[in-house]
DNA sequence: GCTTGAATTCTAATTCGTTAGAATTAGCGG
DNA sequence: CCGCTAATTCTAACGAATTAGAATTCAAGC
């Protein structure tokens, strides 16, 4: 037997995505020029990705013919949700707390960094306290 | 033309190695009855992944014949920051900030762990803090 | 030594993802 | 209206991943 089909964008959509979600709706043309910045890709590819893309109903077509426009249905926002949560899960035993720890402590963030997050934290810990605080 | 081999472990070579990481070293019966209590595999199917995986170098045996040992090659921690480098290259622009910032803002975090966090940080701060002094 | 059951290897089927050429369609400029 | 070019669809190849039955090996116990 085989696999499954993967319920998350694979690395080859996710490329194109990315484009999608910085460049915003683009021409085949545009996405290809884009893509091609980083690997040798040709239209036709694309083309393909797009349309098996559109069956799993992560991109949509605007417009037809010359002028069409892909657009991510997807938002960023929510594909990274469900990839940090498959990530959790998987590598970090349900604990988004493991990841958040393995973050500081990976040493891949800048002291500023650091504490930018740390700032974050206190916002939201500071918002929730008055939001009980009025509701109550 | 097809897809070049993942650099990370897949989803299945995934679910062996989280075993391994929790049990420890770990018979081929052992690791399928782990195995069961998530999903239905039967016992060749997992020989085969760990013969695959045996070839790239993710796991190893020690011993052979009936009392042989699977033992992980890769870390829990090289393999979870090899993954999280992914995410974020791929989906947070290369910015480990952002993840971070995802995840304290997605909300799924406790105030608890949240705060936690926030002494995780404060720790490591004041750890670099002195460390810069006592060398300068 | 022979049986037995676990472990392993061999083999194969099947689907997914990736890649792209060939053929076709459709809009635009002249 | 006709050709040019972009866009799309059709088709196909092929490796990776997944699954597992068949065959084989091997250590252990009688």
């Amino acid at each position: 037997m085989a696999r499954t089909a993967s319920a998350h964008p694979t690395d080859g959509e996710l490329e194109i995505l990315c484009v999608l979600w910085a460049e915003g709706p683009s021409a085949l043309s545009a996405l290809c020029e884009a893509l091609r910045e980083q690997r040798d890709v040709a239209t036709t590819t694309v083309a393909t990705m797009l349309r098996v893309m559109r069956e799993k109903g992560l991109v949509k077509r605007q417009g037809s013919g010359r002028g069409a426009q892909w657009v991510a249905v997807v938002s960023h926002q929510s594909a990274a949700r469900g990839m940090v949560s498959k990530l959790v899960d998987h590598v970090f035993d349900g604990s988004a707390h493991r990841l958040a720890a393995h973050l500081v402590e990976g040493g891949g963030l800048t002291d500023k960094q650091l504490g930018e997050i740390r700032d974050l934290i206190d916002q939201r810990s500071r918002a929730k306290r008055k939001r009980k605080g009025t509701r109550k």
